[in-house]
DNA sequence: TTTATTTATTTGTGATCACATTTACTGTTA
DNA sequence: TAACAGTAAATGTGATCACAAATAAATAAA
């Protein structure tokens, strides 16, 4: 009955207190998030909601927020698709990244106080955690939750959403990315931006944020990974 | 039996090659740009399928589509509205379509060649056009191409989607902006843009671009006019 | 074996209905 | 007059159904 490759997506206990199609947003979210569902891989509203036990309707909301989220894309009129990667739009991502949350973070800087500084310094050491353990998914997890806490000290931040879309598009590679990273690199550059913090200096804490994404991703950059990877997500 | 303050949307033809939710989509996305639904007014499903003539079911997929590029808000876990606006939030959107913007202009400017230039320098007429006009509706909307066109010269472009959020999120107010714009600035920094262009000068096109979105809000950075905003959206 | 054409199945869209929860209203009491 | 409780109306969520468009399958022709 499966179309093309079977697809496992990992199921949460639903919480009651939630609507359906909150848990079906936030259950594809993290399939999507993953790399769980191939890109290209056409997605069908009924095949989901066999898969999750659901009725179509939660689905198709999810769906529609996920596509206005950029993390599903709609083909033509119908189908909706995890959206191929190239490596100029792998650049892209990453460049836009590197200038949003360079900006996100300076913006949250003068709303910086003692306690949010102890939650980041807290949230750094739960990292090197699940560094020492090798968690790779903590370690993801783990990370946007360092970023987000961050740029949410500013409480008039308007970009957040914006950036978790771009994490949501680099999803499906980060778990490529991470499952190379134990090799690479290991040391992020968290220090450095608390130290900025301290010294209440924005360009540098912009410098280290930028440098954390980049060194994040610098591995890729090598030709054949990327090539690896585009191989893989952008043919048919 | 209307609740609060009567509704009034423009409504367009709709185009038979277009699915229903396509169109109440971009319907109330241009009700929301032109100000036409005020910040607070609570929206209901019902309501707005009774204005807009169709069954609920696309209308609720276009809110929830435009709920998730935050033109709208869900409050708790029912009514959808118009976010409101504080001068701080202001700033912040501000502050992002600069950085967003700048961004994606000097990540196009090596894409653009003879013909998008041709493009830009039309569309730079057209508003030209628009303000001796004093056509505010169509100078917004003019001037809206002009950057659109100019982002979208870079093929791989990300960042679209983003800035469109952005303008969505501003709208409102940019239509209260434009009510003033007669009095004060008419001109912009196209010309400026075009020159750098010109010279594949990526500092003097960021420069030209973030002048062009600051002195467009430049006045409504006044307090009076800021207050006065606040005043009409943020008090219930 | 390959290609074209017809048939069968699946799919997204949109409509309608049921229900629990929330909101609005009404009459009553301090 | 103001605050409250109880009732009535309205609302979002989710399920099911109908249908036209799109896709896949099957058959026929080369």
């Amino acid at each position: 009955m499966d179309k093309k490759s079977p697809i496992q997506i990992t199921l949460t206990k639903r919480d009651e207190a939630v609507t359906i199609t909150q848990w079906v947003y936030s259950t594809l979210r993290n399939a999507v998030m993953n790399g769980q569902i191939l890109p290209g891989r056409a997605l069908t509203i009924r095949e989901l909601a066999a898969i999750l036990d659901v009725s179509p309707m939660p689905v198709r909301e999810a769906l529609r927020q996920l596509a206005a989220e950029n993390a599903l894309e709609i083909q033509g009129n119908r189908r909706v698709m995890v959206p191929k990667m190239t490596a100029m739009k792998f650049s892209e991502l990453c460049e836009a990244r590197i200038t949003l949350e360079s900006h996100a973070a300076a913006r949250a800087l003068p709303y910086i106080d003692k306690d949010k500084r102890a939650q980041l310094i807290a949230l750094d050491k739960d990292i090197d955690d699940a560094q020492d353990k090798g968690d790779l998914e903590q370690i993801t997890v783990r990370n946007q939750r360092f970023h987000r806490c961050l740029y949410t000290a500013n409480p008039h931040q308007v970009t957040l959403p914006l950036i978790e879309s771009l994490w949501l598009q680099l999803g499906p590679f980060m778990k490529l990315a991470n499952s190379r990273l134990k090799e690479h690199y290991t040391i992020d550059r968290h220090n450095e931006a608390l130290e900025a913090i301290n010294k209440k200096d924005a360009l540098a804490l912009q410098m280290a944020i930028a440098s954390d994404i980049r060194e994040g991703f610098a591995f890729a950059g090598t030709p054949e990974l990327l090539y690896n990877f585009i191989e893989q997500s952008g043919a048919e």
